[in-house]
RNA sequence: GCGCCAAUAGCUCAGCUGGAUAGAGCAACGGUUUUCUAAACCGUCGGUCUCAGGUUCGAAUCCUGAUUGGCGUACCA
């Protein structure tokens, strides 16, 4: 779906290039772009690169190629050459007929299926604790990507790797058998991940405070953390588990049931959900027959110990373990199994996994292993690799407690919806359980709209003692701008079928307008190649500044004409579509009315 | 040590494959409501785009080097 304007321009400009100076002009030499606004006009071209052809000086260039443009285009009324920028004036009709036959139809911004199926993989959470705000980022990506490319076109199937088993978990098991006396959330009142969670950090207290007293007692660090009786006894958990022990198994499948409650909760809160979930304690010992598969090609090598390796300096990287010398898994090998796994399951043409930069290196390598295997897939796998989230004081971590964590946030925001919503006043007549939505809708908006509109590489810097704003670039002020079109497509009455006549003159900002609804379909395009969820956030904050500039500037429902009416109701529902469309692929709802 | 990533207004961020005088929001200050929702709109203030070279008609954008910050460099995940 590209916008044809633009071909045309690029076509013409190639065939002025021929005629008037015989030279044929390469595609990637013309440069089209928005005219700025204080320049006449609604689309420029460069003409730079044309004057090598040319070999006239920059205004005379252009104005020659606009002389031409003009004669064979007749959408085009006029043209200005400012220094080295031909600045094109497309005429109102142009505009209006882009707004009926594409903007207006019902299928505009919805790209026709591609034929190609892709995965997206992301959340991927330990069971041994709650989810917090670096979590938050991770969903909302994955969703909000999975989400894009469902509308540029593929098959997606959205996955979750669940991390369920190993030390981690074996900890939060041990602390809670031996200081938990049965406490279950039901006898706790506490959320199932959040109860786990507890016992995981009162394992770490005692893990550090028995650190402390070996070292007190000449131990070095090392071997402190090491010789713990509190760590060896989880490990020794952890070889019960792998060996099928009952009661270990029982406890661990009880505890993980907690977790999974835990999370659907959070999950349905934010909004997100899968087609498929894959456990760690059924992958775990994947992975094998490929370091086979490896060897006998050639591509790991084995040293005396047994132990098995890859090397990677030739690309620039390091010599890789892949099996460890007693033949057990490292995270390396599970993830080349799984990735096989995945395909196998699903034949998928492209694979995109949602995990912090502090895995960059990691996937470098997996990919790389991958392609050395000569898997035809490998070429399809994406690390979408994104920044974590900061607080003033630094990383979150978990063991310290120092995490912001994901329900008291949602919970925190959705309140400070209430207030402001309240403070406003508009909400006489809605029930308390509609009220209750709205202030979901609005709080959940902010929270979303926050860690979305950043581009995912760049880290994010969370204060938890400056709130989320609510007005200016916010989620609440996209939120706001669809529900004030929409209170005022309800008292015009507006229907779909409102005779829809285009008016002989356009004003600068439902010309704007139109032009900004037109890119859509090109920006869902660009967020969907480079997964960007934040290129779709800042359009529909631009769409809604622009809805607000036209809305303070031109009178809808008393316009003069009937025609203009209509066409400004049509426009203004045509907006509030948009909005909503984008929105909606960023996960985030959009009211009635606030 | 080596590798990857980032650096744009006081703060939080945009800036597409190099293109015009680098844009928003917040904060500060001023204005707009007898008219469709003021979570809005308009204006003022605010920048050596970390620094130094280079390529180019043209560099925030590309290249090289430095500085600062983050992450990684485990027979952890």
């Amino acid at each position: 779906m590209t916008n044809t304007i633009q071909q045309q321009l690029i076509h013409y400009t190639q065939q002025a290039v021929k005629e008037l100076y015989q030279s044929d002009l390469p595609d990637n030499q013309v440069t089209i772009q928005e005219t700025r606004k204080e320049f006449e006009g609604q689309l420029t071209i460069v003409v730079f690169p044309i004057t090598r052809f040319s070999k006239k000086p920059p205004e005379v260039t252009g104005t020659e190629i606009g002389t031409y443009l003009r004669g064979r285009m007749p959408e085009l009324v006029a043209f200005n050459t400012i220094k080295g920028f031909l600045n094109l004036s497309l005429s109102d009709g142009y505009w209006a007929n882009l707004f009926n036959s594409q903007i207006m139809q019902g299928d505009f911004g919805v790209f026709p299926p591609n034929g190609r199926k892709l995965m997206v993989e992301y959340s991927s959470p330990n069971t041994n604790k709650p989810l917090h705000l670096g979590h938050i980022r991770n969903n909302l990506l994955g969703y909000s990507v999975a989400s894009i490319l469902k509308a540029y076109g593929y098959a997606v199937i959205k996955a979750n790797l669940v991390n369920d088993r190993g030390i981690h978990i074996c900890k939060s098991m041990l602390a809670w058998q031996r200081w938990g006396n049965g406490e279950t959330p039901e006898s706790s009142g506490l959320k199932g991940d959040h109860l786990v969670g507890k016992y995981y950090v009162l394992f770490d207290k005692a893990y550090k405070r028995e650190i402390d007293e070996l070292k007190a007692n000449g131990y070095s660090e090392e071997d402190a953390k090491r010789q713990a009786p509190i760590i060896r006894e989880a490990q020794q958990m952890l070889q019960q588990w792998e060996a099928g022990d009952a009661v270990v198994i029982a406890l661990w499948k009880t505890m993980n049931s907690w977790v999974y409650a835990g999370f659907e909760r959070t999950y349905g809160r934010l909004g997100v959900d899968f087609d498929k979930y894959y456990y760690e304690s059924d992958t775990y010992l994947l992975g094998k027959d490929i370091i086979q598969e490896g060897l006998d090609k050639g591509v790991f090598f084995r040293k005396e110990d047994n132990s098995v390796w890859i090397d990677l300096t030739a690309d620039g990287l390091d010599e890789k373990l892949v099996l460890r010398g007693d033949g057990t898994s490292v995270y390396i090998t599970q993830d080349l199994g799984t990735a096989q796994l995945k395909y196998d399951d699903f034949g998928m043409d492209e694979s995109i996994y949602v995990v912090g930069n502090e895995q960059d290196y990691h996937f470098k390598v997996l990919f790389l292993i991958l392609k050395k295997l000569g898997k035809p897939w490998a070429s399809g796998l994406f690390h979408l690799s994104y920044g974590m989230v900061d607080l003033p004081s630094g990383k979150m971590k978990s063991r310290e407690g120092t995490v912001v964590d994901a329900d008291d946030l949602m919970d925190e925001m959705v309140a400070t919806a209430k207030i402001r919503t309240e403070e406003l006043g508009k909400t006489e007549g809605l029930s308390v359980s509609e009220k209750n939505h709205l202030y979901q809708l609005i709080g959940m908006g902010a929270l979303k709209y926050f860690l979305l509109k950043v581009e995912p590489k760049k880290r994010l810097l969370f204060d938890p003692n400056e709130s989320i704003d609510f007005q200016g670039h916010t989620g609440p002020f996209i939120q706001y701008t669809h529900a004030r079109i929409k209170s005022v497509l309800a008292k015009g009455n507006y229907s779909l079928d409102l005779l829809a006549v285009v008016p002989d003159t356009l004003s600068a900002s439902e010309r704007d307008l139109i032009q900004l609804l037109g890119n859509y379909p090109a920006v869902i395009e660009a967020a969907a190649k480079e997964f960007s969820p934040a290129q779709l956030a800042n359009y529909c904050y631009e769409a809604a500044k622009q809805y607000n500039k036209f809305y303070h500037e031109e009178t809808i429902l008393k316009a003069e004409k009937d025609a203009v009416r209509n066409f400004r109701l049509h426009l203004s529902a045509a907006t509030a579509r948009t909005i909503a469309a984008g929105m909606e692929l960023l996960g985030i709802k959009v009211p009635e009315r606030m």
